[in-house]
DNA sequence: TGAATACTAGAGCGGTTACTCCAGGAAAGG
DNA sequence: CCTTTCCTGGAGTAACCGCTCTAGTATTCA
């Protein structure tokens, strides 16, 4: 849909509040009668883009169904999680997510979101444990929450100037997550 | 400052474009002149706020000066942002931040609260390489980069509804940065 | 006391924005 | 060919919001 796509460009550029229905309607070259005719509201087309994004991770996590090496799944979706934030626009929509968290339907989405990503790791996580190749001294679902502390923070730090790409630090984000669930004590003080 | 307090309430609980400032001066018990009297502009009180953490990081590195235990000065600096995150507002406070980001001069000042940031943890890292606490196969800078991509994460998450609070999650977040700085790789898979 | 200065309140203004409404195509169906 | 239904553009509107202005009150200093 061009809507969602010249959506998706104006909020992470300029925000969900400052990104105003006429600039979306200019970049996508329609007239704000088609816009208003497809969604009935601004905030609606955010809620259509979130809701992509939670298919999204389900049919991926769908896809890894029946595969045997729960530490290879665990490290490639963090591999398919930085590829997908190559795309610059994801970093800004994060953030103009996040200055309407406040609203019920965006916390409900946003919710499901979580719920969708959790649910796809957690099973994984769960057997890697079972095979001895993820630490148990932390349950499995506190693990899955700290495993998106870490993506949410990358994500986080896309957005500013300095060199930080999501290609150039790929690397260390899969070290970062892989030192998070290895078993063994960081080294004493 | 009454207004400055005021104004970090609705930020954090609105976001900057939907806290108005009819909002913040009737939350500071204030006309709408007395608040244009002390600040030109809407954002400029965002501005203050920004310096405000700003200088709180520096002064809380200058504090350290002279210590010998570089360890103990990262450890410690990870709880006390821990304990700075236990006020409900940050969270939303730097969400808010987040929606204004594009902005000349909060750019400006981001890069400023960062360069603080890095330039406080940089020689600690550092010295700590020196003296074998730390891993030396990634330069110090992209260690702190990386520590507060992990701080970053950990702010974000706290703004969620589920159980996730600063003060449980603290040894987590300690145990995580360790990781993160430790000598030696993960697990082989 | 009186004058000068600093502060405060809140009504009002100008500009902006999400959304409405209608008039006119373009398919689709017969 | 006509009719019905869907789609499209864009002018217009009501509401809202950042900020200004002015008239009044405290405070300071001599």
């Amino acid at each position: 849909m061009v809507i969602i796509d010249a959506a998706l460009t104006r909020f992470a550029e300029d925000g969900f509040d400052r990104a105003t229905t006429a600039a979306i309607c200019r970049t996508a070259r329609i007239g704000s009668g088609t816009f208003f005719h497809y969604f009935p509201t601004k905030l609606d087309v955010l809620l259509a883009i979130l809701e992509l994004g939670t298919t999204e991770t389900g049919n991926w996590f769908a896809a890894q169904r029946g595969r045997a090496d729960p530490g290879g799944v665990l490290a490639d979706y963090v591999v398919h999680a930085a590829t997908e934030f190559a795309d610059p626009r994801v970093a800004g929509f994060v953030k103009a997510v996040g200055a309407v968290m406040n609203d019920e339907q965006v916390a409900a989405a946003l919710a499901r979101d979580d719920a969708a990503l959790h649910d796809g790791l957690l099973p994984w996580v769960e057997a890697a444990q079972a095979a001895g190749e993820v630490r148990v001294d932390v349950p499995a679902a506190r693990l899955c929450a700290w495993v998106l502390v870490v993506l949410d923070g990358f994500v986080g730090r896309l957005a500013g100037e300095s060199g930080f790409t999501a290609a150039a630090e790929q690397d260390m984000l899969l070290d970062t997550v892989q030192r998070l669930l290895s078993a063994g004590s960081p080294a004493a003080r």
